[in-house]
DNA sequence: TAAATTGATGCAAGTGAGTTGCAAAGTTTA
DNA sequence: TAAACTTTGCAACTCACTTGCATCAATTTA
């Protein structure tokens, strides 16, 4: 496991430390987007500054992608194997209202959007908001 | 034109003051969403707070509705005719990475997403990045 | 009309997530 | 080992948003 994690930070140029790796491991285990707050209160020790440019690392390496889901806390989550963050790599995220969570669905992509004459898509931020399965 | 804007609030039961009213305009002028802070720079005269409380006032009577672009500055926009703000009345947004503008894809309803199983969808941030017409 | 009530406004101060500067600690390279 | 580079931790800062409260305006009631 910790191996395999240790790949995935060397094979973006980001040296593994401890830190990382801990970050890494916690992001893998989540079923859901978590916030930087989320990842404070887990790690007590560590400092807030530092988990904050781990996940700038990761996510400018597309280990990661940021979501803001309209909490006021950015969310952050594992890209799927492959992604590169493209918009057909894109998928929609579901925010629940009551158990305030957000996760990602990924087993359905963004479908090509008609834009605009000229415009060109670049990224996306989807966020739907309502009622999850367990809350309901 | 005043009398219009006029009705629009009276018809919300929002009590159509001097402020209220030149906001209301200034966003009817707008091809694009706007910030707190545009509108701030619009009417020196006028404080934020209240221009923050009229907006959430126009939000909560769903003649305007919000979008978070990414920016970290909430943008304002004016509902459509008729808008219910429920999901068969959401659109998709654009944020341009060059001129940073966001504008209404009003022409195009998001379309019915298959969620998962118990999941029931209420409102929708959906903002599309890149380059606008404009700006290619 | 005058008093009372209700609501809107303006000012000032607070909140809180995110971000940055800098020095200390750790790691790599020559 | 010494020098060079990177990561980490602390403290402080920024900035959008938000709130409390006193004042002011408008509307209602007596």
């Amino acid at each position: 496991m910790n191996k395999k994690l240790e790949h995935k930070l060397k094979d973006n140029s980001i040296k593994p430390t401890a830190m990382r790796l801990l970050v890494l491991k916690f992001l893998t285990e989540q079923n859901k987007a978590v916030s930087l707050q989320d990842i404070e209160l887990a790690f007590e020790r560590a400092d807030k500054s530092t988990l904050f440019r781990t996940l700038k690392t990761f996510e400018s390496s597309k280990i990661i992608h940021s979501i803001e889901d309209g909490t006021g806390h950015l969310k952050y989550a594992l890209c799927l194997e492959g992604c590169n963050c493209s918009p057909i790599d894109l998928h929609y995220h579901f925010h629940c209202n009551v158990c305030k969570e957000t996760f990602c669905l990924t087993e359905l992509n963004v479908p090509t959007i008609e834009l605009p004459k000229n415009f060109e898509m670049q990224q996306a931020n989807m966020v739907i908001k309502g009622i999850c399965g367990t809350c309901k």
